[in-house]
DNA sequence: ATAGAGTCTCTAGCCACTAGAGGTTCAATA
DNA sequence: TATTGAACCTCTAGTGGCTAGAGACTCTAT
């Protein structure tokens, strides 16, 4: 169970070291202990916050949302309602991104199908952009 | 058709001013005429432009395609298949965007359902993110 | 002439990293 | 023990696409 370098904590988690260092600086992992010479020890704390603030990364939440949710966990006698309050509102804001990701989509499919290999003179996508209000 | 000072463009546009002025900077419009202190006027030239640069952004093309895509335009008699291939590259990035959002969206769900008023010791939501790979 | 709305430049900030320079330390081998 | 080379350190600056604010200047209508 020895301390593991940032080299070695990067391979275990999937974060890159300066992700890591941008991490500490930002108050998301606290300060890790310094061999003599100044390098970062690590411990299996140090892994199993950076797994949680990996897999919060991965599903978009941020990192202010990740800060909350970190500092949620370490008051294990707590309702879990504020979680579930950061989570839901972060799902409203996929929804909302998925949503308005579709109109584009449609509006993308429409012009590129109504051009075909025309002249740049006649071009319905360039038409597309510089006349129809697209989706807004 | 007196030329229009740029708080006027952004409002037919709807591009605000500070980023009428950012799109200068960085070469999206051309450097407008100026009045004798210094002003800025615009003709319907840059109306059409900033027009078609808005619809653009609204689609989600980087600035990048979008000076591309304006370069073509000044060049009508090529064909359109480099605006197709633009556009059908972005088409691409906004489905990958929306299929990872979508992985996303079921995850926070299932989370969300899991967890029903328990206390921080036995949250789904904060279990699953410390221990299973999310969505990656 | 004057008031007040509009405009100017410049700098810095946002988010979540990423890249690079230039130097130091660690661990394994000879 | 000396040496090598991989790993690590700090610091600054850059990414994209804006946005905000300070402090000064100009335009237009009365």
């Amino acid at each position: 169970m020895a301390d593991i370098g940032i080299g070695r904590l990067a391979e275990l988690t999937g974060v890159k070291i300066p992700t890591i260092r941008f991490y500490e600086q930002n108050d998301l992992v606290p300060r890790p202990s310094r061999t003599e010479g100044g390098q970062r020890r690590y411990d299996q704390g140090a892994v199993r916050r950076l797994h949680f603030i990996r897999h919060a990364r991965d599903l978009g939440f941020s990192v202010e949302d990740i800060r909350q949710l970190l500092a949620l966990s370490e008051h294990p006698a707590m309702s879990c309602d504020a979680a579930e309050a950061i989570a839901h509102h972060h799902l409203q804001q996929v929804e909302g991104k998925i949503a308005r990701l579709r109109l584009i989509r449609s509006e993308l499919k429409r012009m590129i199908l109504a051009c075909g290999g025309r002249s740049v003179a006649q071009c319905r996508i360039l038409d597309a952009l510089s006349k129809t209000p697209a989706c807004s």
